[in-house]
RNA sequence: GCGCCCGUAGCUCAGCUGGAUAGAGCGACUGACUACGAAUCAGUAGGCCGGGAGUUCGAAUCUCUCCGGGCGCACCA
């Protein structure tokens, strides 16, 4: 609504300024008054063409307003302040509209998101939930703004042959001396009696989490010679788990597929589901690798180092780097490892080779992982060539479903941490020719969850005296340090439970919980979204279990007071705004005139700017923007639900219009809530 | 040393491609429930927007510089 507007009179204005002065403007720059007296649209266009037409601001503010005369859906044009073309909407024509907002024209997008990614060796913690959350968001944004859906992809891409699950299996063979068969029955026994407890803590994923930390405590002990032993086994476990074929590998596979799922299930509790999981194993197994090693040496971005400290690996220049005539690049990132190895990047490289479709003869193998209750399935890749034994091309997965999606935009969803990673992996692919795909791959970055010092001693851990100083305190998974994800959700419901058995004594059990989850889950995504992405989260109970204030508790707390206006008065809200559009207009815009009512319009605009701000998140990939609009939303319908009493309404078409309004701003804030992964309770 | 991010109210954060009197939540203090359920609302106090210089008609926003904090810069992932 609100953006059709501004285009139309951006597109105005554009011919105006042709039309009269010849000149031709990018875009006009709009912008929303501070105060709705002075308008609902406004342009310094003026100001700025001051200096290159030569004129006072408001003289060409003015001519530009007298060349502008009608333009529908406004009422007018006033020149303010030092310049300003202000513009006053028609209301009625507004409202009227905006109860049936019609559709608008998208374009398709073709996308790929990665997001979550968590090394499969150990529970998620709060730093995985960002990512996920943000990710899941942003996919949902980019869902919304396509007109098709089914073209944006979610992928996790799983890393079960890196050396953090090399850390585990470590732990589970030299530490807990356990053997294949004892691993199993191991991953069986607690799936048995997480199942039976409901409690996370039985789960394998937590199992894992202190055994990790035990066994990176580990390495570090002992003589020399033992931790020298103890990295060499580290290496060798490694390398036998990207052999695959062996007991180790096996190990490994259990580990790995166990927490992975466990994963699966934690974020399916925040309404998070995927669609692809890649595999690591695959990319080596199918050997995604080797087609990636020969376009790179082909297109010279790799070459063999001779000499200096990376002498006999191949390297590749860092974007934006200098390379001095004859003399070795030390700075260069190694990509193959002078025992023949490859690294992370390089990995990562291949696979976003295939994610731009530009490994030829490359294609996973596939099978549905988990079936989610909605009926979405989950495919992981797997190397299933055997079951083709003849005619399949070597190094070639047999895919059942899942293929690429052709995307024209790949967002990976990483924290900031590892922006020279993935400024490696984009370099890599512009070398290689591939300019239009190196812009296409967005790293989706973002900040790190921290703890505060206040939190981390809370969780009972001993905090340096350094420590104790700072704002925060890095998460870290190596040293067991960290609020694990189920913990937190499970902590957010007991809360939320309380809430609502104190208030809906009347309801069921079962009804209880349910709500109670939609209260947590809203709590913590709004928390996680809330914030914008360049910021680091000093992670604090008492902000994140916080259901007041500016949090999605308060959000759905304005969507059930709706709920219960019109459950009240019986009505629907769809037929509710169906009467509506038979009132008249004039009587309308008299609903809307009047200082007494100016709240009210400012709600139907606020109500009307969804598109606009959808546009905004998708142009600055920032879903952030969208979280403060439902609130502002939810709290100019608090400050209305006080001051206009909608029930009691005597005027009965005026009644009508109350509750279009109340029915309006229930739409959108269900919609806004539904793109940010929040659920709108019936009751709470 | 080089690169990226941050510095706005006591605390946590917004501030859209530079634009009209710098905003919100929490916390503090005053008020409003025989209720369209107060997980709410109204009000008060609280800011040389880290310091300085520059560009501009105009800077919290852009440039430079300094100060303070965080994170990267492995033949780890």
């Amino acid at each position: 609504m609100v953006l059709e507007l501004q285009k139309r009179l951006g597109g105005a204005i554009c011919a105006v300024l042709k039309q009269k002065y010849g000149l031709t403007v990018e875009s006009v720059p709009l912008e929303t008054p501070p105060d709705l007296r002075l308008g609902e649209i406004a342009t310094p266009i003026a100001l700025q063409l001051a200096r290159t037409l030569r004129k006072a601001p408001k003289v060409i503010a003015q001519e530009i307003v007298t060349a502008l005369g009608q333009v529908e859906g406004f009422a007018g044009f006033e020149v303010a302040g030092a310049g300003y073309i202000n513009a006053r909407l028609d209301r009625g024509a507004f409202v009227k509209d905006a109860a049936f907002p019609a559709r608008r024209q998208k374009p398709a997008i073709f996308a790929n998101v990665e997001h979550t990614s968590i090394n499969p060796n150990k529970a998620a913690h709060i730093g995985h939930l960002r990512n996920a959350v943000l990710g899941d968001t942003w996919a949902r944004l980019l869902k919304a703004e396509s007109s098709s859906p089914d073209t944006v992809i979610v992928q996790n891409y799983i890393d079960n042959t890196g050396v953090q699950v090399a850390d585990v299996v470590v732990g589970f063979l030299h530490l807990e001396k356990k053997t294949v068969a004892e691993v199993r029955q191991l991953v069986a026994d607690c799936e048995k009696r997480a199942e039976a407890s409901g409690r996370p803590a039985d789960a394998i994923d937590y199992y894992c989490w202190d055994l990790y930390a035990r066994t990176s405590q580990w390495y570090g002990e002992g003589t020399d010679k033992e931790k020298a032993a103890r990295k060499q086994l580290r290496l060798d476990t490694l390398h036998a788990i990207e052999h695959g074929g062996n007991e180790t590998a096996e190990i490994a596979d259990l580990i790995s597929t166990a927490v992975l799922k466990r994963h699966l299930e934690t974020m399916l509790r925040l309404g998070i589901e995927y669609d692809f999981l890649p595999r690591e194993s695959e990319i080596l197994h199918l050997k995604f690798w080797d087609a990636a090693f020969a376009k790179l040496k082909e297109s010279g971005v790799l070459y063999k180092e001779t000499q200096g400290k990376n002498a006999g690996c191949w390297v590749m220049t860092r974007p934006g780097a200098e390379t001095a005539e004859g003399e070795a690049d030390e700075d260069a990132k190694v990509i193959v490892r002078s025992n023949g190895t490859v690294t992370y990047v390089g990995k990562d490289i291949a696979y976003h080779l295939w994610k731009f479709h530009l490994l030829e003869g490359c294609e996973f193998g596939d099978e549905v992982f988990y079936t989610y209750p909605d009926g979405r399935q989950c495919y992981r890749s797997i190397d299933n060539r055997s079951v083709d034994a003849n005619g399949t091309p070597y190094g070639t997965g047999v895919p059942v479903h899942f293929k690429a999606s052709g995307a024209d935009y790949v967002f990976n969803v990483i924290d900031a941490r590892q922006s020279d990673a993935q400024a490696n992996v984009k370099e890599a692919l512009r070398g290689m020719g591939y300019v239009t795909q190196a812009d296409q791959l967005r790293h989706f970055t973002y900040e790190m969850v921290a703890l505060t010092p206040r939190c981390a001693e809370e969780l009972g851990y001993a905090i340096s005296d350094e420590d104790k100083e700072k704002p925060y305190i890095e998460v870290s998974g190596r040293k067991g340090f960290g609020v694990k994800a189920d913990d937190l959700i499970d902590k957010l419901i007991a809360a939320a439970r309380a809430e609502v058995d104190a208030r809906q004594a009347g309801r069921g059990e079962a009804e209880r919980q349910r709500i109670a989850a939609q209260i947590a889950i809203g709590a913590l995504r709004y928390f996680m979204l809330k914030v914008t992405r360049n910021s680091v989260i000093a992670f604090d109970f008492k902000d994140a279990l916080s259901f007041e204030g500016e949090t999605g508790p308060y959000i759905q707390y304005a969507v059930v007071r709706i709920r219960n206006i019109l459950r009240k008065c019986e009505a629907a809200a769809e037929a509710v705004l169906t009467e509506f559009s038979a009132l008249d207009k004039g009587c309308v815009a008299r609903f809307l005139s009047g200082s007494e009512n100016e709240d009210i319009w400012a709600l139907w605009l606020r109500a009307g700017r969804r598109s606009l701000v959808l546009e905004q998140c998708i142009a600055g990939s920032e879903p952030a923007f969208l979280a403060k609009h439902a609130f502002q939303l939810a709290q100019e319908f608090n400050n209305f639900y006080h001051r206009h009493h909608i029930l009691t309404e005597e005027d009965p078409e005026r009644k009508k219009f109350l509750l279009a309004t109340a029915a309006v701003v229930l739409r959108e804030l269900l919609i806004a809530l539904d793109w940010l992964g929040i659920e709108g309770p019936e009751a709470m």
